[in-house]
This record gives C-alpha cells, structure tokens and sequence, in this order.
DNA sequence: CCCATCTCAGTTTTACTGACATAA
DNA sequence: CTTATGTCAGTAAAACTGAGATGG
C-alpha cells in the first residue's frame, strides 16, 4: 500500500549535462577508493604520470600539463616529496622555479597507481562493450577538447 | 625561445573518469551560465520537472525523484515559494508531511527554464553529429543505471 | 616596470552527514 | 519502539581567487 514512489522522470534522466554529472561522480568515486586504499589521491598519479611522461618540470609547468591549479600543485608536491617520490630542487638556470624530477620510488610508485586506474576504469566501463567504451572515450574527446576549461592553472 | 609548453600527456587525456569529469565541467558551466542568466539553479529545474512530470509530492518524495538531498531541498523550495513558483501546505492525511504544488507561474517558469536548458544541451553537445550525441546520451544512460548513487537523499 | 614562479590563505560550490522535533 | 519527514547545522573535497615575496 506504499504511495508507489516515483522514480527520476524521463525528462530529467534524458539531459546530457544531468547524465555527465552522473557517470563522472560515479567515476571518481571508484577512482578514488582505489586510490585510497593506498592512501592516494588522483593528482598524485596525475603529477606522476605527467612527470613520467614528459620529464622533469617546474611546478607551474607541471600544472599545465596536469591541469591542477598551481596553487593546489603545492601541496600535491609536498606529498609526493615526503614519501620520496619526488625530488624538489631550486633550479640553478632561473631561481623561480623548482626542478621536479622523478625518482625511482616515484616510479614504482606510478607503476603501483597505474594499475589501480586502469582496475577503476575497467570496473567503470564493464556495462559496456569494448567498442562502446572506445566510442565513449572518443565522443567525451571530443567534448573536452572543445569546450577547453579556463585552466590559468595559476 | 620559450621552452615549448608541454600538452597534457597522451596517457592522462585518454582516462575516461578524467574525461568524464571535465565533460561534466563544462557541462556545468554551460548549464550553471545559461540558468543564472535566470538567476535560476539546475535544482529548480530538477524540482520543478519533478513535480510537473509526476504531480504534486512531498519533499522527500521530491527528493527522490530529483536526486537533490532532503536536507538541501529545503532550501530549494524556499527559494521557488519566494518566488511563487510553488505552494507548500501541510499534508492533512500525514501532517509529517508537506504537499508541495505547482503553480501556473511555476509552469511558465519551468517553460523559461526549459529551453534555457535545452539550449545548454545543444551547446554542449554542439561538436557532435546527432547520431553521436544520441550515442553519447545512451552510453552514459547505461553508466550511471549500472554504477547507481547512493542515493539516501537523506 | 612588467611578468612568472612558488606559496599561502581564503572563497564558493557541491555532495554529503548528523541530529533533532514531530508525527505515523 | 521503530521509522519517515522536514529542518538546520555542519563537514569534506574540488575548483577557483587574491595576494605577497622572490626573481627574470
């Protein structure tokens, strides 16, 4: 005799912003216990990979390449340094910046990280096929790259 | 002679969650620009689509069809009976309870509301043929029906 | 003088939790 | 006695802003 509980209207359920803001909430939140479960966060393996990727960078670089605000790079940075996956040093060619290089701790580090994202991200994707984890991944693509963030990344 | 500024690195650009999350970014942004344009919140939408799509409810009943919280419903409401959107009377079957009705000015609002949103949407999704947004639009249904919220909306 | 870098302190927004009074 | 409802207060994390100190 309960009053029959509605559930979400079509209409709402139908919106793409509604859909987006859905799947990417469900996808950190995967994304972010496996990385807890180490006691890391997602910028951590952002910084990691970024560095990996690229090489040694100062801070403000890293942050455009990463897209974490310089401002919170800091404290990523700091992190990273006390479990010495990081080495930070002032850099003798322009005495603004910090050099960040990798270390081998940070490697194995990034090794470790890597596999918890790629464990979430197929947990994330098991509803679909693998084609259409592929056409997904390539329309949110092209979104991203048109719309592009304001990302001072001061 | 500037140092070539790294892009983000391939390997970042190419994680879905990290595609999800700035999708629904800029999703945000669009929608949240559009509506305030109204000095509107998505959750008036959401509310007032709600109620115009299932009928007068109560706030918890709201809550749920909506995916906004009990707790933040509150205010809410206050805001769309400020602006006599809605009424909110007692419920005199449960007097725990308050019923909460659309008004015509809430329905001429909500129609406002709807095309802001609709043209959110198609700007959103304006790099995209049809047949991809349809196709996006799809995929992210079968995300988020997989990967459910918790949901209380406590 | 202007601009970039690193840092810190702070705001805003969003999702979420806890608890309380009332009533079923 | 347990549960549901409306309300309020408050937390946590993320994105973002402003400004100060140092140096190019």
């Amino acid at each position: 005799m309960s009053p029959t509980p509605e559930p979400t209207p079509a209409r709402l359920r139908a919106i793409p912003s509604r859909l987006l803001a859905g799947a990417a909430l469900a996808a950190d939140r995967l994304v972010g216990e496996r990385l807890a479960a180490e006691g890391a966060h997602k910028w951590h393996f952002a910084a990691l990979v970024a560095l990996d990727e690229a090489g040694a960078a100062s801070q403000a670089e890293l942050s455009r390449r990463t897209g974490i605000y310089r401002s919170d790079m800091v404290a990523v940075l700091n992190e990273l340094a006390d479990t010495a996956c990081i080495r930070r040093e002032p850099d003798p060619v322009d005495r603004r910046r910090n050099v960040i290089t990798l270390t081998p701790a940070g490697r194995r580090r990034l090794e470790r990280l890597d596999t918890l994202i790629a464990d979430a991200q197929r947990e994330l994707l098991a509803p679909l096929t693998p084609d259409q984890a592929d056409e997904l991944t390539h329309l949110l693509t092209v979104l991203t790259d048109h719309h592009r963030p304001p990302h001072d990344a001061r």
